[in-house]
DNA sequence: GCTGTGACTCCTT
DNA sequence: AAAGGAGCCACAG
């Protein structure tokens, strides 16, 4: 896998976050097939052209955003982001907006364990 | 090749 | 709640 083709897996990821929602970086990794890569998403995203990308739903998985707070850019992102109807709480994207990767992997997960074994 | 530096994340104090 | 540390990995010097 050359760098390229992981940029390209990564700004896919991106173009696909759907308006209103956020995805946190290690998410985009992860979704990726980059899992612990997330300083990878931001570097490529910094230097990334980001014409027609919606890197403003991309955050950390707190809830803030990556850039400097008070900077430009940061106010672009949660200018765009409340229009989109995201709504922030001191400073944080609140946990609701947040993508979903896989919807209850947990569930999946357990449940097949409680069907083997409930205990 | 080693070191410092992050648009990061998680765990422990 | 806040701070420190460890893991992470590409890139610049």
């Amino acid at each position: 896998m050359s760098r390229e083709s992981e940029k390209a897996d990564i700004l896919a990821i991106v173009s696909g976050i759907p308006s209103g929602q956020v995805m946190s970086y290690g998410e985009v990794a992860r979704r990726a097939g980059l899992p612990g890569r997330a300083r990878w998403v931001g570097r490529v995203l910094r230097e990334a052209d980001v014409g027609g990308l919606p890197w403003h739903r991309v955050l950390r998985a707190d809830g803030r955003t990556g850039l400097a707070t008070g900077s430009a850019a940061w106010e672009t992102q949660h200018a765009r982001l409340e229009i989109e109807g995201v709504r922030f709480s001191n400073g944080r994207v609140l946990p609701e907006y947040f993508a979903r990767a896989v919807p209850d992997l947990d569930a999946a997960v357990w449940g097949s364990l409680s069907a083997i074994d409930k205990s």
